[in-house]
DNA sequence: ATGTAAATGTAGCAATGGCTACGGATGATG
DNA sequence: CATCATCCGTAGCCATTGCTACATTTACAT
């Protein structure tokens, strides 16, 4: 009698890692912007730009050092390893994408900045593919 | 000589509360499908659709019950509050329209599925708007 | 060279969402 | 009505991401 349920379609995105794993793709972004507009990147660059206190970005890029996807020595700049820099360019492409067609599509340019920041992580290679293509 | 950093898009959006609203808005919508499919939902029934354990879940909607979203005496099935029933409805429809959305895209139904529970809880009411323009 | 302000680190707390292990409640079946 | 499988709650652990308060380091100015 009992009707079996349907898992939902992500079955091993389990809601922590896949956080976890959006904090890291933000990071290296923030991190490569921060680079490039002022040269370097520190703490505090850092938690003003997500606006947040110092002390969850020294724990995060903690973590993400451990990860190598960034690194830095206590007080020093925050860099990002080759790992990490490969990771920054991939996000940034798809978020420009991601904005680009949103802009297209016809949203204003605040929402589409802020939208396209929530929905870039979860664009997968075939979503993108498809935002490419309305683009041409 | 200092660069002023530019702060986010979505300052008040802290990354904690923001998925603690995802959360709650995944769970109204499985409850309201449940219901629907298989006439009452459990606990069980959520611990697998969302593939987590059933602790998980039984903390999850206790604190929706605070937040006067779902409601469930101890044992018996969870259902949904009137302000629970609302937000489901209002978040069932916008994953309608994100998934025809994608679908219409040119994004196959399978990346279809995945992406748009994801990108769901991004999407903004202009940006919503703009889905439903396209569609038409 | 020294002192001070700014930047960063450390300690420790809370909320959220994972888990296992265990025990109590419910309901169907004999 | 007793038993047993299933369902659910509780206890207690961990990780992540918030925070405040306080300590330390750095770097610059005098």
């Amino acid at each position: 009698m009992k009707k079996k349920i349907k898992a939902r379609s992500v079955p091993f995105s389990q809601t922590r890692s896949r956080h976890a794993s959006e904090t890291a793709e933000d990071y290296v972004e923030a991190v490569m912007e921060l680079i490039e507009e002022k040269g370097e990147c520190r703490v505090l660059d850092l938690s003003r730009y997500f606006n947040v206190s110092h002390v969850t970005v020294s724990r995060i890029v903690k973590r993400l050092q451990d990860e190598d996807l960034l690194y830095s020595k206590p007080y020093k700049p925050v860099e990002l390893t080759v790992k990490g820099s490969k990771l920054a360019k991939r996000v940034k492409e798809r978020h420009l994408i991601v904005l680009a067609f949103l802009t297209k599509l016809g949203v204003d340019k605040a929402n589409a900045e802020i939208d396209s920041e929530g929905i870039e992580h979860h664009v997968g290679s075939k979503t993108l593919a498809a935002m490419k293509n309305f683009l041409k």
